[in-house]
DNA sequence: CTGACTGCAAACCCTTTGCAGTTCG
DNA sequence: CGAACTGCAAAGGGTTTGCAGTCAG
């Protein structure tokens, strides 16, 4: 966490951007967040701490974190934008229930393998790999 | 081509919806397209070729289209929805070619069957998996 | 101080929707 | 004929942008 605000300040300076505290306080939260965040739901967390920050910050900023490599955006089947903290080493992929929105995380080391082979075979050099399935969870029970 | 036709004759029948020309002129423009298209395209398209169609109901008969199974409609991390054909057996992947928009398809049985193992494991049912690789194309020459 | 940033509200853009007129069955 | 469809234009909803005031360096 403190090695991601490190690094964006340092990004922040290379680039002849200015270090303020609603970028500083946008990524503190984005790194508390363990899973997805669209705009508004980081808008509403931050509104329930009693920071106010304008939802033009947050859009701003967070596409400077995906500049910087700290963040991602995708859309994951749903009609906005949601972000996640990019962990290096720590990628995976996405399962989404259709019923319930619910998404589980997963990765597989022999797919990413089989994946990156196939790239190479087609002259393709992958720099982001996503896998989407949609479908429902079975047992749409609490765990996890 | 003409068996799509029937098959979404048939759907529209047993839906008490009506079979018009605008319909099935974009089902046969759709299924006259091998790649992706959004709404604009096919207006313009279908424009070219002195057909006019409403915008309004090129959105409402594609998403008639998704329904009877016949078309899918995704963002292939592009801004709006693109929609293609479906064709019955042949499922297939992405790579999208981060400068210039190329897009690549896919297939491999064996990375399909791991995810569908990953699925039974965590208990999840899946209906549509989507894998797209954004990259590069190295020798971005004209073949495919 | 000066350039960069923030907040606000308006603009955007693709997509959807309401309505009046048209067409299929 | 009557229900369903089309086209138009306006509404929608998330995201982006212009501008005036504020702040970091």
């Amino acid at each position: 966490m403190k090695r991601a605000e490190k690094y964006f300040i340092q990004f922040l300076r290379d680039n002849n951007q200015k270090v303020t505290k609603e970028r500083l306080l946008l990524l503190a939260e984005l790194f508390n967040t363990s899973g997805h965040l669209d705009a508004d739901t980081l808008l509403f967390q931050l509104r329930n701490q009693g920071k106010k920050v304008s939802r033009a910050t947050i859009y701003r900023t967070l596409d400077l974190l995906v500049q910087a490599g700290l963040a991602r955006k995708s859309r994951l089947g749903r009609e906005h934008y949601v972000y996640e903290r990019v962990t290096p080493g720590r990628s995976h992929h996405h399962m989404v229930c259709t019923s319930t929105g619910r998404i589980i995380e997963f990765w597989d080391a022999d797919v990413d393998e089989s994946l990156r082979r196939i790239c190479q075979e087609k002259g393709f050099r992958p720099s982001y790999i996503s896998i989407s399935i949609q479908g429902e969870l079975i047992n749409a029970g609490d765990d996890q």
